[in-house]
DNA sequence: CTGAAAGCGCTTACAG
DNA sequence: CTGAAAGCGCTTACAG
């Protein structure tokens, strides 16, 4: 069954050439002429001959593998992402080798090693929760372009894409604001994170350039949930100030302060606007009431191999450092709209 | 930056042994005292030694990388599939190339040659529509294991792995007749393609076996889509047999449905009971009111990886084809609840 | 355009 | 336990 392969020597056997030759044609060569290209393609397709990359690879050519490396392949967000990424590794000649770690640190440890044995050209990364600078190190010495997406590395010597969450809250914000609400809540999240911080930051930029003073007792933080959400647009309802929108943390929250208005019977969209930070694609159409400001996991993906590639054929990784925000887009769901404040009062 | 990698000749010179001693040491055998192989170790560490993957395969060893290629990754169904694989080839010790096609047979193709080319000891396929036995022939020919999962290929003599779509929906309605529901229409799906027949099958089988005559008229074809969903429900509310309850072709569909039922003031869970086939995970979570008969596909990939590994380690692939039915399962989504139809009539 | 030769980094017998 | 040797399948100069 799994007979003997067919390398170089036999096909240039039947072909009646040099083993020179048909490595020629196997690169494409201009070097040979079209009869004998014909002949030695032909020889290739009947003898069913595979070429074998990794003797190619250990003789002397680079690899052609970019290795992808990402932190939950179940959230859709990181699916797409790799799929972006496809797309232009793959139109730039580049296989892509996919792992998932599941926030596991081993894990992303061994998926690393292992890729760096098979030889990658580069490596994107979506790291695990807790991944340090020295975890990248060995690859940013032996000159192997990384790029770090969606979290940082703090220390790390690497290109690092990461979305921008303050100015895609502003964004949304603002426009609630040209809906004509005022006031408007801040729902979930856990108040001592990075990312809450950027996110309420972006918020009360909005609503201060607008001259609204936000009081703490705008911003209500909660686990970011489902339930957490739940718990937050309760709160939020209760509130002396009658809130008339509300920017939810994730759309985790968001879908649970949806659950939680209608518990309220409030409708959101109807009567009470609700804009979500969005990772879950499905969401969009799952919820029609609710609009999202979205990271574009796609775009992200593109720009992210986009920015390895330029590294790879620079030929020596260049060890410094380009943060760069990645294009946050706010886009009310199909079925969905935002609510304007007078209908919120009736 | 990126110096000559770091040999096991290297590391032969510096521990101060024959480099047959490293390789021993490389690969774990016994045959090397403690003392020999802790100052080995100890220098590879130190060099920042890298096992050369290539190489090894190229001199004799097999491949323990698993090509893993999905129709659609964007999809969390398949998402969650290529994680359950994972599971399982990463403890027996395998790396996982995954990649993904798009529908797109060309690409299959290309990304199928290319895992060939790298070496892989076997794969596991979810086809693109339209693929061939003879597409998969040359793996089969050069004697490396390939499992087939989601959709069978005609003719091609690989193991294949698919759902039991005719049992799955004989369950869901079998549920709906415990409930003491008797008329239940077939929402959606177009009436040309074999899953929909299958479908229906199980359909009528738990019908019949009910002593419940089942009319052609009962089943609203449509397509497999939200808005299909919509236009399949609406002509089911309209018809002369007042159902209390569906089954839908696929989750969109059973979106739809509950977007048509709203719109005829109906209440999906409340008054009238929806199940759908889920594909996609996230759906089980958005809409509370609906119950789902599920594939599990981490639960199918885990099944598939274990298929894929029994012929590795077998040695020779066995051209024989295993039809296997994958586990279904029926749950009702946390929030929601199956009406009975003392409710509906309410 | 083609042939002979060397070498990529490893592993595998085979003697010591 | 260790050393010397051959070879995996390819590519790359280097002469013809």
């Amino acid at each position: 069954m799994s007979k003997r392969p067919v390398t170089v020597i036999d096909i240039a056997h039947a072909a009646g050439v040099s083993k020179s030759t048909v490595s020629l044609v196997l690169r494409n060569s201009t070097l040979v002429n079209e009869t004998t290209r014909a002949k030695v393609n032909e020889t290739i397709r009947e003898l069913g001959y595979v070429y074998n990359r990794n003797a190619a690879k250990l003789r002397g050519g680079g690899s052609e593998v970019i290795g992808i490396v990402v932190n939950d392949l179940t959230n859709s967000f990181f699916a797409e992402l790799a799929v972006g990424m496809d797309m232009v590794t793959q139109s730039a000649g580049f296989v892509q080798f996919l792992a998932n770690t599941g926030e596991s640190l081993d894990r992303q440890r061994e998926v690393i090693a292992s890729m760096r044995e098979h030889g990658m050209a580069g490596l994107i990364l979506s790291p695990a929760r807790g991944t340090t600078a020295a975890d990248l190190k060995p690859l940013v010495a032996a000159g192997i372009p990384v790029v770090v997406v969606v979290r940082a590395v703090p220390g790390a010597k690497v290109s690092t894409l990461i979305s921008d969450s303050e100015g895609g809250t502003r964004e949304a914000v603002a426009h609630l604001l040209e809906q004509g609400h005022r006031r408007i809540a801040f729902l979930g999240g856990f108040a001592d994170t990075a990312v809450f911080a950027e996110r309420v930051r972006g918020y009360r930029a909005a609503l201060e350039s607008a001259g609204i003073a936000v009081s703490d007792g705008w911003i209500f933080d909660s686990a970011p949930s489902r339930a957490g959400g739940i718990t937050a647009a309760t709160a939020a309802l209760a509130h002396a100030d009658h809130f008339t929108a509300a920017i939810c943390f994730n759309d985790a929250v968001a879908f649970g302060a949806c659950d939680g208005l209608r518990a309220h019977k409030r409708e959101p969209g109807l009567d009470f606007a609700v804009i979500g930070f969005d990772d879950v694609i499905e969401a969009k159409s799952a919820v029609p009431a609710l609009s999202t400001v979205s990271i574009d996991p796609q775009g992200m993906g593109r720009r992210a191999a986009q920015m390895l590639l330029k590294q790879i054929n620079a030929g020596q990784a260049e060890a410094e450092t380009i943060i760069s925000a990645a294009r946050l887009v706010l886009r009310d769901s199909s079925g969905g709209r935002i609510a304007t404040p007078k209908e919120a009062a009736a």
